[in-house]
DNA sequence: TGGACATATCAACAGATGTTCATACCAAGG
DNA sequence: CCTTGGTATGAACATCTGTTGATATGTCCA
């Protein structure tokens, strides 16, 4: 499902293709729900009300830009958000991307 | 060029329509140089090299998005980042867009 | 092994987006 | 006024993106 390590491959996507990963309205539900916590696709697809393919899209797009992270769990897939972009803060409200951080308001 | 006053148009438009604004290479360098203060059109051309039509068009994104301002000044138009976008702090690597902040890597 | 469940991928499409070129608009000076 | 410089807008186009329905892959259990 990946490679064989958490590359930690920062620089290998601009900033704006970050945020291309992050602006649209699905995805930023998806990550703002993966902050409070891991998720298999099921439950993140029952939360978001949206057909199981589409999510699976989404949730392609997010991993690609590896802003999120999938771990079989059984016949599910869990997934959260990737080390690297979980900031090291308290608050579980902010996404670090490398070349910029956003931090999600309350 | 716009409306009469500056409405502070929060919740007009989705986080998602914000981060869509800002996520493309060239506004972003745009916003990044507008960070140092404002420019005018052809000084931010002239920075990007990039067509003037091109950037007119990409400041129209901006400007509709409520990210940046435009304001006559003689022949030419006077950029800056919406009052509202710009971060109290003193920092300048902030732009605040009402559902969440981005802070730029310094 | 076969079947059911969970998720991913493929193909196809409509609509959005970035780019270019041509043209229109606006302000200042002669 | 007319012209010139600076910027915005419109049309046209190729490409990218989100969405859908159908199908494939992977995993567990009987």
């Amino acid at each position: 499902m990946s490679k064989s390590s958490q590359p930690l491959q920062r620089e290998v996507f601009s900033c704006a293709d970050l945020l291309k990963a992050l602006a649209d309205q699905t995805r930023l539900d998806v990550v703002r729900f993966l902050l409070g916590g891991s998720a298999h696709v099921a439950e993140i697809g029952a939360e978001l009300k949206i057909e199981q393919s589409l999510l699976s899209h989404h949730l392609r797009v997010l991993r690609e830009a590896g802003i999120v992270r999938a771990i079989r769990d059984g016949k599910a897939v869990l997934y959260s958000l990737a080390p690297a972009v979980n900031s090291s803060g308290r608050k579980k409200d902010r996404i670090d991307l490398g070349c910029c951080s956003l931090t999600m308001r309350s």
